[in-house]
This record gives structure tokens, sequence and C-alpha cells, in this order.
DNA sequence: GAGTTACG
DNA sequence: CACG
């Protein structure tokens, strides 16, 4: 559907159907069986509340020892591999022959905040990073690439894919509000977040 | 350091 | 009292 661009931010509102969306959700299934979600700190020792676990080649891992990304799930097994679905979102969007190496997935319950960020744990930011909302709706807060400065935001919802390429590939970005079971994909209620990366 | 909160 |  619509494509807007904010900060240089580019939201795909709508971008996958719910069929789609419902399909995605069967093929996270296994994926979360065999690597399932954890609840990371950060390097200063403080939990995080997003839970998370990782497919692909490598997955992004943060705790005391600092943040990076690895070729296993903390339990010691490779992270499962990314499924066609989701690759094909990548395709879609960023127009890329190359493939990402890793797909984050961050699992949103009803209180679940993260704080603004900068994806900077990746060898090369001429890759754009891809996010795919699904589920619940959140409040999605867009800065600037330095700390500081004004921040716009905006309600994303499931389906809706953000692509952030050029200007806004180091921009600070966050969550700060879920809206609680206001989606019926995810019956428990919570937002996932997919997020595809080029990390080597 | 992807956290939390205060404050205007 | 919601927002930045």
């Amino acid at each position: 559907m619509a494509r807007l661009l904010i900060r240089g931010f580019e939201v795909w509102k709508s971008h996958l159907d719910s069929k789609a969306q419902a399909a995605l959700i069967d093929a996270l299934r296994p994926i979360l069986k065999a690597a399932p979600l954890f609840n990371p700190s950060t390097a200063s020792g403080k939990k995080m509340s997003v839970r998370m676990t990782s497919a692909g080649s490598c997955g992004w891992i943060s705790d005391t020892s600092g943040y990076r990304y690895e070729p296993d799930h903390p339990a010691g097994r490779p992270w499962p591999a990314i499924p066609e679905s989701i690759l094909s979102i990548w395709r879609d969007t960023s127009g890329l022959d190359r493939l990402p190496d890793s797909c984050l997935i961050n699992y949103y319950g009803e209180d679940t905040k993260m704080g603004l960020h900068q994806d900077k744990d990746e060898a090369d930011f001429s890759w754009p990073v891809v996010s795919v909302s699904l589920g619940d709706d959140a409040l999605f807060r867009m800065g600037n690439p330095t700390r500081g400065g004004k921040t716009e935001s905006l309600w994303l919802s499931s389906g809706d894919v953000v692509v952030m390429g050029g200007e806004a590939r180091l921009s600070y970005h966050g969550i700060d509000r879920i809206r609680f079971k206001s989606s019926r994909l995810l019956p428990k209620g919570g937002r996932i977040n997919l997020t595809l990366r080029v990390v080597t």
C-alpha cells in the first residue's frame, strides 16, 4: 500500500496482507521451538523487557560481555535458517540481490519498550536494515543519526515494513508503547518484530 | 551500549 | 496530562 518517507525511514504501510502475516507466524513457529526466546540484558547488566531470538548464519546477542553477533543460540545450537517467505520481504522492499545474514526476532509483550538506539554492530552500513511488524500496534519513534534533537513517532501495525537505509541507516529509533491485543494475529497478544540485516 | 525516569 |  502506501509508502511514507519520514526522516529517511521508508515505511511501507500494509505491505503484507493478513494471509501473508499468518503464513509468517506459521513459519516462525518451528524456529521459536528450536531457538527459544530469551530475555537479554544490556552490557551494563540491566534486563531488557523484550524477548529475542534469531534465524540465519548469525544472531544479535546482548549480555554483560557486550553487543555482538554470534553463530549460535545461547543454548549452544546454530540458529535456524531464515525462511524463504521472510527473505522475499527483503527482496521486495530492498530491491537488493544480496540477502541478509541475520533475522532478529523480537517479541514485545504488554509492557515491553525499546529505548532509542542505533543498529551499528554490522560491518557495512551501506546495506539497509529491514524491519517487519507482526501482531499488536507499536508506537515507533524515529530520531537522528546523533543523540538528541527532535523525534517523530508513528504507529506501526501488523504487516507494515520499515526500511532503514541511506541517511536513516544509523538513525536512532525505538519503541515507546505497545497497544496490547490491538491485533488478532497472535491470540495471546503481543508484537513480533523481524529485523533483517546484512552483518558481514 | 538496545535501561529507567524526571521534568518542562 | 501526553509528549518529547
